[in-house]
DNA sequence: CTTTGGATTTTGGTTCAACCATTCTACTTT
DNA sequence: AAAGTAGAATGGTTGAACCAAAATCCAAAG
């Protein structure tokens, strides 16, 4: 392979492998990341290449393969890069991303930056948005798709499994963000989804008997090309459920512990005070 | 979340029916920000309290100090922690992410998931929604900041200072979206203004000159507490605006450019085949 | 000739034992 | 009492070593 690098100093390769130079500043492991980062964004490193093994890499900055491996951690969080064990393994630029945008807003729910009346605000504001726009582009086939969906939690609905059924609700407006064909609309919303449905989870069953019949008048409007009509019922929808979504919450106030960790703790618990 | 996984097909050996998952973590730096994050998530961890020592919870765990510097420097990146050096130093658990989010969008408009003319399309989305609840909510107070900052923008103008004339009319994008009153719309319209900055920033000058015309007309709108009005207005100045960028994003993209100006590779270089 | 199975190599994951730089505490000196 | 300094606690860094997984190569088996 011709990208092995030996100790012996060949000439400058014609290889897109860029000469990072030596950092400076106190933590190194930032410089590093920002530097790869800059690399990244200059287009010198372009998705699904890979980056030369951490060996050759804390050479290449001159620092330990420790420091190395922190800030290769760090840029694999923000999942610009994706590590792979093994010969051929290595560290390769990844497309994706998106998934850290996620677990962002869950740790900002978490943390209590982020209300749960806010959260579902903020739902509704950008529901109205994804609807108007996926109903402007969707095909026949699209259409189709959310048909099949409602068909499919309806059925749950019918077997009880709560847990499918809500599981549907959700996919449902993960296809409409999708429909916008904008990945940002596709990110933020596909976060704030996921802490709704853990947000969901949390409190456990409620009434929404009323989405089902409000999904198939929705859905007339939306075949219909009726965006104002569509967005009218998703947020009447929308907005019931944040009532009930609101009055239970106190109810759940007290016990936190719902949390079905399937996780198996092979080690003292982290916690301290 | 929402990984379909593709299963490989024309795999024709006897395999089990049964559809297993990919072992996945074997890594102990992720069970540990797991474990970390349960506790935060379980609110035994509260914002401000601190973990213990390094070399403690590498001891708590039972993995050796590196291990446990790498899980931290994921939860450092996410936002979750703050790391302070010295005696009383440590880990303590930090409130305000969001951070993390702006530099994921940033990730993806570098690496190429989110195209500018995405980008544009979904802050004038965000910025109507933004735009009609800082209507709602505004007091006169915050109507004066707005205005003062249209002041500066115009004086700005007049000593034909180009980067601080952006930078206020960028601040007003973002003074609304704190008039939301909602972390996540703050959140997400900082992350997108930033990548539109860093946008702007690189497509160099450009001509704005309808825009403080257009900000004096929204302000009245405003002011006057007429959301469609104001949002019609802004609507259009940010589609001129955006249809300014296409433009002159057309003529870079026409151009050679020496550095790599753009990046929609629809042929991912193959990763060393 | 193809297939199988195991050695070999490459690479990320982990450990250990030190040392450095910074920051706070507490004690000594003036 | 004020100032200065020694020490301890803590994150940041180092280098060498070993483990585990994955790709490759090669010889033996069929």
């Amino acid at each position: 392979m011709s990208a092995s690098q030996l100790p012996a100093k060949s000439s400058a390769e014609a290889a897109p492998l860029a000469q990072f130079q030596r950092i400076r500043s106190s933590r190194a492991f930032d410089e590093i990341a920002a530097q790869i980062r800059t690399e990244l964004a200059s287009g010198r490193l372009a998705v699904g290449s890979r980056l030369p093994s951490e060996r050759a890499l804390s050479e290449q900055f001159g620092v330990s393969r420790n420091t190395l491996r922190e800030a290769l951690r760090s840029l694999e969080h923000a999942g610009l890069i994706r590590l792979q064990k093994g010969a051929r393994g290595g560290a390769f630029i990844s497309q994706h991303s998106g998934e850290a945008i996620a677990t962002g807003l869950m740790d900002m729910y978490h943390v209590g930056t982020i209300q749960p009346a806010q959260l579902t605000e903020a739902r509704i504001w950008l529901e109205s948005i994804v609807v108007r726009e996926a109903c402007r582009r969707a095909t026949a086939a699209d259409i189709d798709m959310l048909n099949r969906n409602i068909d499919e939690a309806q059925e749950a609905r019918r077997r009880g499994d709560f847990a499918s059924r809500a599981e549907r609700h959700i996919e449902f407006h993960r296809m409409l963000a999708r429909l916008t064909d904008n990945p940002i609309m596709v990110i933020v919303m596909n976060g704030v989804l996921d802490v709704l449905a853990h947000f969901v989870q949390r409190i456990g069953e409620y009434d929404n008997s009323f989405v089902l019949p409000s999904r198939r008048r929705f859905m007339e409007h939306f075949a219909a090309g009726d965006a104002d009509a569509a967005v009218a019922e998703m947020e009447s929808c929308l907005k019931r459920l944040q009532r009930s979504y609101m009055s239970r919450i106190q109810a759940a106030e007290g016990a936190p512990a719902a949390k079905a960790a399937s996780r198996a703790r092979r080690n003292p618990p982290a916690a301290q005070r």
